[in-house]
DNA sequence: GTATAATCGAGACGGTACGTCCAGTCTTGCG
DNA sequence: CGCAAGACTGGACGTACCGTCTCGATTATAC
């Protein structure tokens, strides 16, 4: 019975964490879309080859690399008796997350990646979309909404805010974030 | 009565068309990350210069042919005496050409030129995303509500619509925006 | 009766001297191959078009240049009652101008035009190779040597001084020029 | 015994072979002028990029492919009891050699490969007019003739021939050749 | 402990596309 | 009508990377 069976065969970890860390470096200095497989390799001191034996594509490498940071930006929500004021501050949390320089360059490259290709569309959803948008219908469950109801704000908040900063840039002001999200919780509470 | 002062030195009228006629097509047969300007060129039947010499970049020709189909997603409300019902169906529609093949490829397009280059970003923002938010604005603010809440429910709805035909691709239900529209205006009018 | 019937239809002169100088100088700047239409009209002040409606080709406008120039190294032989000390004179003299900066450019110039470019090979076969030789075969001829005797004499010091240049560059010593002359005239009589 | 020391690293044989031969091929076909490298690839069925890592330059590819293809130029002299008649049936064997269509092409290829750029010109000197007049000078020696005088007869001789073939084209009369060689070597001693 | 086979770095290979330069032709408007 | 200006199609440039393909030279089990 071995136990081994998903291991790959002797992968070197080495050659993972320098492929991985050269990506990001790169990726944070010259973006999703100049980011070449060649110079990867050359960062990380690694023969291509080995890149390509472990990814199959580039965008499938970016978004392990961007998986692997997504705790920068999914938090989960601080719970008090006060559920607008929890969302609010969640809300503004990852407002500001995404608007640092490097959030919004991870917000940048996940978007792209995602958008160009189908897997790695489908990684991102689950590992990044799909989270951020459960934590908000969560607590709004918590507080009593029905399942739809929650679902529906949350797309709204969480899709309100990131949709602005994807527009407009870092010159999102987190201020609107907080407004957003009481504009859509605020009318219904006070149903 | 403006006739045509800006002539920018005899260009060919015949070739722009070609060009932007050769974009649309290669965008929507291979997508964005595919497109090359040889291909282009060569389907347009034009020098590669050509393209060079008005275009400053693939992103600027990208953007041009988008916003010069923009009018297909861009649609005006029909206004009655229900706001929310105006809005609901406004959206719907709105998601309904987003999730079209071609629309959806639009959105895609659009969303990566955007993301790649800053100033198509602001082309993009101007002539796409503003006019989307202002069209649900203004509808709210005819309907009694204040500027800003106007915004921050605009913001809302489109974010939470597009965001997610964005994020899950062409099997988003149409049902949803309605839900959304509806979830995030609902509480108001009861106000 | 008009008297200016060889005058090819109101062409200008100031255009012609502009481009011939403009060659001129680009050809001595970045040499032959280097050398482009759209700099010699640019350099000139001239539409491209004034050039192509005049000179057939890049090499006969060369050519034109060439040949305007070509006194400067096709120098009569100073007679005197010594033919073998005229002759190595002479010959000296060619290599002297053949070894200048701008001599041995012109040399290299013609030869790559000539070579090219069949017309031009006429042209320059005419204008230069035979007005070299035939000023040795008549100063040999004058001295009593028979036409034949004396034409291949003129072509083994012409071809022998020339050709060296050609192939060696201007490393090439005067000295030897002289050497050449006198081996053909006159080394074998002192055997 | 220089054993294969200098190995450039594991370069296909096959693909340096293949780019020779199209190179001598379209070199014979269209003229080193018209000769791109771009075509080179194609008709070798290789990269443009394997081109340019082994070569410098066009210029060095041809020069390769000539000094390959020299032998067939490049004649030792064969050596009877008469030198006069041995330069001479050199002489005339080389001048064959070089009006043949094949061999003119050669020698006008060789000519604007090293008139234009100096490397080339070493490489070709080296290998072309250095032999060709070695040839000579040797055989001169061997006859009793000083080094001086044998090296500016040797001059003569093969400037004389090569330079006219390259001014006057292939209409040069093979006969010429072996009386320029007479008149250098022998012409005088009659007097 | 060794044998042995997968993995590694390195980088050459056939290709595609880049963005630039220039050829040679064509068109417009000034003098 | 000749000219300058310059836009046009088209071909080639030399470069950057793609993804595939050897090469030895390590290793890390499995004998």
């Amino acid at each position: 019975m071995t136990t081994e069976v998903t291991t790959p065969r002797r992968r070197s970890e080495k050659s993972r964490v320098a492929i991985v860390g050269a990506t990001r470096d790169l990726l944070l200095e010259r973006g999703f879309d100049k980011l070449s497989i060649e110079a990867v390799a050359a960062r990380a001191g690694v023969g291509k080859q080995t890149i390509y034996r472990w990814w199959p594509s580039r965008h499938a490498l970016v978004a392990d690399v961007i998986l692997e940071d997504a705790d920068r930006i999914l938090r989960p929500i601080v719970t008090t008796d006060d559920v607008t004021a929890d969302v609010c501050r969640w809300t503004v949390t990852l407002a500001t997350a995404l608007t640092t320089s490097r959030g919004h360059a991870m917000l940048r490259i996940l978007t792209i990646a995602g958008v160009e290709h189908p897997d790695t569309q489908a990684r991102l959803q689950a590992g990044f979309n799909t989270p951020l948008r459960d934590t908000v219908t969560a607590r709004l469950i918590a507080a009593g909404w029905t399942g739809e109801a929650a679902r529906d704000a949350s797309d709204a908040i969480v899709g309100g805010v990131v949709y602005a900063i994807l527009s407009e840039g870092r010159s999102f002001q987190t201020g609107r974030a907080e407004s957003i999200a009481r504009t859509v919780l605020s009318g219904v509470f006070e149903r």
